[in-house]
DNA sequence: TTTTTAAGGAACCGATTGGTTCCTAAATGG
DNA sequence: CCATTTAGGAACCAATCGGTTCCTTAAAAA
């Protein structure tokens, strides 16, 4: 039950854990395509549980969104801070992108890009937290991109248009992938992209 | 009733237009997001007609995106053999995407992509057709790239792996386009994206 | 006229939807 | 002990789901 603050019964399962596991039906689901019980399955809590944690069914796709958009984040910052040049680290964060969009992975596609497609029309809040992820993902690279113009390894130019070129091209991957194509055509796609952020 | 080859009474509403109208519910709410009364009231008809001139709900979709695809596929087709230069002629094409991921129509996005997203990795027959207008855009600019590598405006390389390149960056646009952003920026990708034709 | 096909409304199917409200049992702090 | 809080099952809500079948009316070809 790890951290437990107030007074009465304790929570006897995880937040974040039930958030994860609604993340994952989510995930395969889409958000109209879940149903309750899809939730209550996929959690193994009880319909009064889940409500009672999260208040209703968009609240919890927001938890798990939230999940989601933090260990993206993460994952692609972590890479970007390894030792070695710059444009390397940009490579290999690229080339986990070509990964997830390739093969069984690509299939399943990426739950903000989903959600994004599925539900921004008609929902600001879900659109602005996509375009928060985007924008979050945007400044990662930027920051990248400045640190490999300082040491002369990246050609200059608009870092954030840079940026913002490769988060359109990471986009483009996960759209792609969702037809399940091979890796080495997103490593392809990765190639042509890093042209972008060479010397002339 | 337009054309009318065989016995008995006339279709009284024309195929291609009912299509058209479920195309656009099926833009508006996706697949799942779509109920069969949002299909009658989009497209006029009634239940029994439209199962009657479709088969069912799945059908439909696809009579649906066949038409879309081939609507997008003749404006992209259109745009790229017009007369001036081919670079022109493909930044014109991808400026048109452009225009199309931003703002009202971004927010709307693109039926194929939708589609896509929501339904590929669970049809297969769907999976195949999203991959299929993949494919075929990706032809025309692999076409309209070795016109220009005939005549030196684009430089040498693997016209495929260009073509994909810019497919992947026309689907990024679209996802990015669903939050709403500014025209300006779509364009600003288009630049970057026109980049890689350049002669070094 | 007869045959054939479609229109389009109606009614119905069983199942499921998201959502809410109870209840009792249980576990904690005061 | 007592107040508080949660667990989790149960039951229920009105509404809708995708799908099917039936019917009468109507229009065109044979």
């Amino acid at each position: 039950m790890a951290t437990h603050a107030g007074l009465g019964r304790p929570r006897e399962f995880d937040l974040d854990v039930a958030a994860r596991d609604a993340m994952n039906v989510f995930w395969d689901h889409g958000y109209e395509g879940t149903s309750l019980p899809d939730l209550i399955e996929g959690t193994g809590l009880s319909r009064g549980s889940l409500y009672k944690a999260f208040g209703d069914k968009k609240k919890l796709l927001l938890a798990a969104l939230d999940l989601y958009m933090a260990e993206g984040l993460r994952a692609t910052a972590d890479l970007l801070s390894q030792p070695g040049t710059v444009k390397e680290a940009i490579r290999a964060s690229l080339l986990r992108y070509a990964r997830l969009s390739s093969g069984e992975a690509g299939r399943r596609g990426c739950l903000v890009v989903a959600i994004a497609v599925e539900m921004a029309a008609h929902d600001p809040a879900l659109a602005e937290r996509a375009a928060q992820m985007f924008r979050r993902i945007q400044q990662l690279y930027a920051g990248a991109i400045v640190r490999g113009q300082a040491n002369g390894e990246i050609a200059e130019g608009d870092e954030q248009a840079m940026a913002r070129f490769l988060v359109c091209q990471i986009q483009g991957m996960r759209v792609l992938g969702k037809t399940g194509g091979l890796e080495a055509d997103m490593v392809a796609l990765v190639d042509s992209a890093m042209l972008m952020l060479e010397r002339n």
